[in-house]
DNA sequence: TCAAAAGTGTTTGAGATACACCCATGT
DNA sequence: ACATGGGTGTATCTCAAACACTTTTGA
């Protein structure tokens, strides 16, 4: 929703085209600078951050809208994205005044008002979805609403609106239990990357040191990732070695038990 | 619902006391005869069977209505229920023709017809719960549109009706990898237990042999289970002896990787 | 006494953990 | 030359895996 027309489209007619009661809510992990982010999106008149989200098309398939919320918000297509939980429990989900005043806020800047019983003022449940993302390649799109964008360390994650942090909460302990099932580093590393790079990563995800060497054994024998021949030019110091994911492992979900530890 | 007349001001009136457009199935997993068996129920003139499900109150907690619904069918309170899925992708979710049609069935029973923009007819998607009971403790409940129940065999579950197959295999999927976090046998099986009770019924979850040696030693390791001094009469055979769970180490989620086999 | 199920201990090997010194690079 | 970060190998220890005979019980 580039303009103001369409946010006014959206807020008279959107109870056509999208089911009600229900959202998605997207916690879009990125990894810069050594740190694990997420990507949080700040509202029109709103203090508080949110998550980016969107709703679900009548005939729509969930995951595809999940998909194009996505895509809306990042122009990324095929990333890795995964349901975690759909949360209807908080207060804030059962009692919608705080939501609707917000809404209030939010639609002014389009000179709309959201009444008592406006579809988007009632109770609404979310489905949370998980991303990873290459840092690098997202694209943030602007929107008429939305006055900030920006990538959080999840160590200082601020307070958010609603449940979101309780979202956020939930999807780290997602992905942390993942990350032994899946190559996650895959997704967040550009397609090239250093050791010290996805070491790094693994200990922003799980929030604990591994030992370099016993990181890489494990890695290798796992058969996970190749080493190349190329290195990267760092500047000042030694060179590292590049490395890549080995599709046909890295593509495949472990068998029980392969990634216990490092 | 047990008679004719709440059945049809279900019909009527549900719109306005539940969310449209959502469900909640639930897999019910019991233990017996040295199987994992799922609750499975038969509406009216269905051949199909179906998950057990319930509709969400508008102004009640998602999990509130996941333990109402199991105890509607169950009579069991404090059980063991989580949330593992939302379903929005199948064909059967994004076209009602069928799902009216065997509404229309069911509802017969009751002499109601479900037209084409009833509420019963539109899509819905549906939140999957699973529960772990005590089989001895499940206390059916008739109600006047189902059928039948049955406890099935998790390797015999015969076609479902819409994607209920796919909501058990998740399901499945989601407390095997669970077992290893959790303490499940707690929920599935009586207070006092012998060491092959719960020795079959991991080799049934986890569709795998342990050996029996290796089994108790790790159990006894992690501190999960106490061997108690009485020992069961099982007739004809040595009496073996009964454990119970050692409620402070089995009520807290082990430690990362505390339990990565037998 | 026999059939069926339960009870029990030791050995082996894989893999996780712990640990420290040398090398490359630009300033 | 030096500061900074990158690269690499070995020894130990824990724990999973493999394995078979004896005891109890009622018919």
């Amino acid at each position: 929703m580039n303009n103001s027309e369409d946010v006014v489209d959206f807020v008279h007619n959107g109870h056509k085209r999208y089911l009600p009661h229900l959202s998605i809510d997207c916690v879009i992990f990125g990894y810069h600078d050594q740190q694990l982010k997420i990507l949080l999106i700040r509202y029109h008149d709103q203090e508080n951050w949110s998550l980016p989200g969107g709703f679900v098309e009548r005939r729509e398939a969930l995951t595809a809208a999940a998909h194009r919320i996505l895509y809306e918000k990042t122009r990324l297509t095929n990333l890795f994205l995964q349901q975690f939980y759909t949360f209807g429990d908080s207060p804030i989900r059962l009692d919608h005044i705080e939501i609707q005043n917000n809404h209030n806020k939010v639609y002014a800047k389009a000179n709309v008002a959201i009444s008592d019983d406006h579809w988007l003022s009632k109770r609404t449940l979310s489905i949370g979805y998980y991303a990873l993302v290459d840092y690098q390649a997202v694209t943030i799109t602007p929107e008429f609403l939305v006055e900030g964008y920006s990538w959080v360390d999840i160590n200082s994650i601020p307070p958010l609106q609603y449940d979101h942090n309780e979202i956020i909460d939930k999807a780290l302990v997602t992905l942390r239990s993942q990350i032994y099932q899946q190559a996650i580093g895959q997704n967040l590393l550009p397609e090239k990357f250093t050791l010290p790079e996805i070491h790094s990563l693994y200990e922003s995800i799980l929030d604990r040191q591994f030992d370099r060497r016993n990181f890489r054994k494990k890695l290798l024998a796992l058969g996970l990732v190749t080493q190349l021949e190329e290195r990267r030019k760092i500047g000042q110091h030694r060179s590292p070695f590049l490395y890549a994911f080995n599709p046909e492992i890295a593509n495949k979900p472990f068998e029980a038990g392969a990634m216990t530890a490092f």
